[in-house]
DNA sequence: ACGCTCCATACGCGCAGAGATATCACACCC
DNA sequence: GGGTGTGATATCTCTGCGCGTATGGAGCGT
């Protein structure tokens, strides 16, 4: 694209004079005296290279050069002022992109509610989510191709930020028949003997890891009967009586007839989901999320 | 439409540095030094009222107002540059809209050769022709609503100038069981006695009336047995017998077995084609069109 | 012939801003 | 801690040009 060589007055002014096909009221709906109208005309006519309009007693009246430069001078006026009122909406938060990535089991909890919050407030804002596991987006946020980062377990990232926007703690999902379903309160050293239905470390290592760390608190290494990829699936599973589970205690939403969910003992063990940015972002569309998601935490 | 407040230039700046992502690079590119590009940058954000770019080390990233501004940016160049282009061309002649108006009783005779010969030089112009008669081809050139005309016998009016094109005989046409089919010449006067099939005068008034002044020159006045609206139609209707017709010799065209041409005596009447424009034209448009239909006359 | 309308021209003022050079501030890397 | 690369700032020049007022000149109508 070579150096533009037409400014945009000038192409402002040429469309009022197309539309008046008169200097004097064309200088006036410009707020400017006629001479320095003819002037503008007269530049512009000098960089196409030839006349635009052929003066004619009464009136001036387009020239086919003329006729060929108004739509296109209408369109890129048009396209100036469409696209300098889409940046000032997305300078000021109200309209763009954001690219948010959420771990999957978070689609359960808190994503849909943060989501329909903030297009409430912002409409005119696109937000693209992406399901990602932790470390894929650390390196998306770093790499700048998403915005917000939902996961479990705060990734201590240089660069990057985190807010716990909830913690919850576990929960054991256990078929109806079992034995221990019929006790408000399960110890997890009651699962010692059990298989267990978890997700796979590939879906979130953090989660998992957090787990089996419960466990491993309790003095036993879960014994893995079945891998899953969604809470939907383990708590299906369970159901099926393929085994028993331990999960954030927002799994409770799955609600299947032949699951039921108990808290556990110890009760001091909690997952945190978190809210992860780049430091010093100070881009208003994300501020503006980081905001509505705040105000979503329960 | 509000006073552009963005410079094109800023714009054009804009979108290489968002191509190149780094000052520098950008600036080579623009062909100046760094300083300047980010002042001009600068500016362009304070008219956006937003930042653009963000500043971090190794270069610049898009926020998302930028990336709203850039496509905006884009088309609006590309606006300009397409109509620059398309104004040059029309002005050098070289493409746009070209209006011909013309009389119907030329579409038999040199109209599709001169279209087809300025289509063959000017491929790019667009013709848009309509039929119209005389007095509303005067109107509409002078009214600036066509920008040539052809027409039958060259009106004389000031602000218009009009050039022959093609000046033909009359001729007899006649049902071929006619006596007077027989004859290579016919004399008007023998035809005082006939039927004659006329173009009505609201389709073509000069014409008609020229050829009415054909018979009173051969002392009589026509009776008119039919009229009709195209020459087709005459050639058919004199076909079934309704009557004879004088007509410019390009009828010819106009093949019908049961049909006959005849050359008229006295042969001095003959109709002229003219071709029409306003005074001092100089749209390259017209200019070429001029030339070309010159070069089509025979 | 005169005046009116409309556009062009001439001239001057003033400023925005585009450009250059030189320098600074900061982050990062070895 | 110095070197390197990045963009920002400061300062200056200069010119392009946007705007105004005043005037000229062509065409048209009365």
């Amino acid at each position: 694209m070579e150096r533009p060589q037409l400014a945009l007055h000038q192409l402002h002014a040429f469309t009022v004079l197309a539309e008046e096909l008169h200097f004097g009221r064309a200088a006036v709906r410009l707020g400017i005296a006629q001479p320095p109208l003819s002037q503008q005309i007269r530049r512009l006519e000098e960089k196409v290279g030839h006349p635009l309009f052929e003066r004619r007693p009464g009136g001036v009246v387009l020239t086919s050069a003329g006729r060929e430069l108004l739509p296109a001078a209408r369109r890129a006026l048009g396209e100036v002022a469409d696209g300098l009122e889409a940046a000032r909406r997305a300078g000021g938060g109200e309209a763009g992109l954001i690219r948010v990535g959420f771990a999957a089991s978070l689609a359960l909890t808190i994503l849909p509610g943060m989501l329909r919050a903030y297009r409430e407030r912002h409409p005119a804002v696109e937000v693209r989510i992406s399901e990602m596991t932790t470390a894929p987006q650390v390196a998306a946020l770093l790499g700048r191709s998403i915005d917000v980062g939902l996961l479990r377990e705060p990734p201590d990232v240089p660069g990057l930020v985190a807010e716990a926007v909830l913690s919850e703690p576990f929960v054991a999902v256990l078929p109806v028949g079992h034995d221990l379903a019929g006790q408000r309160v399960v110890p997890v050293a009651a699962l010692a003997a059990e298989p267990f239905v978890l997700l796979g470390p590939e879906a979130g290592p953090t989660v998992h890891e957090r787990i089996v760390g419960v466990c491993r608190a309790a003095g036993f290494e879960p014994r893995i009967g079945q891998h899953a990829v969604e809470w939907q699936t383990v708590c299906a599973l369970v159901e099926a009586g393929l085994g028993v589970s331990i999960a954030p205690a927002s799994v409770r939403r799955v609600r299947l007839k032949g699951v039921a969910y108990r808290r556990i003992e110890p009760a001091d063990a909690r997952t945190v989901v978190a809210m992860c940015r780049r430091e010093g972002e100070t881009d208003p569309l994300v501020v503006r999320f980081v905001e509505v998601a705040r105000a979503c935490m329960p």
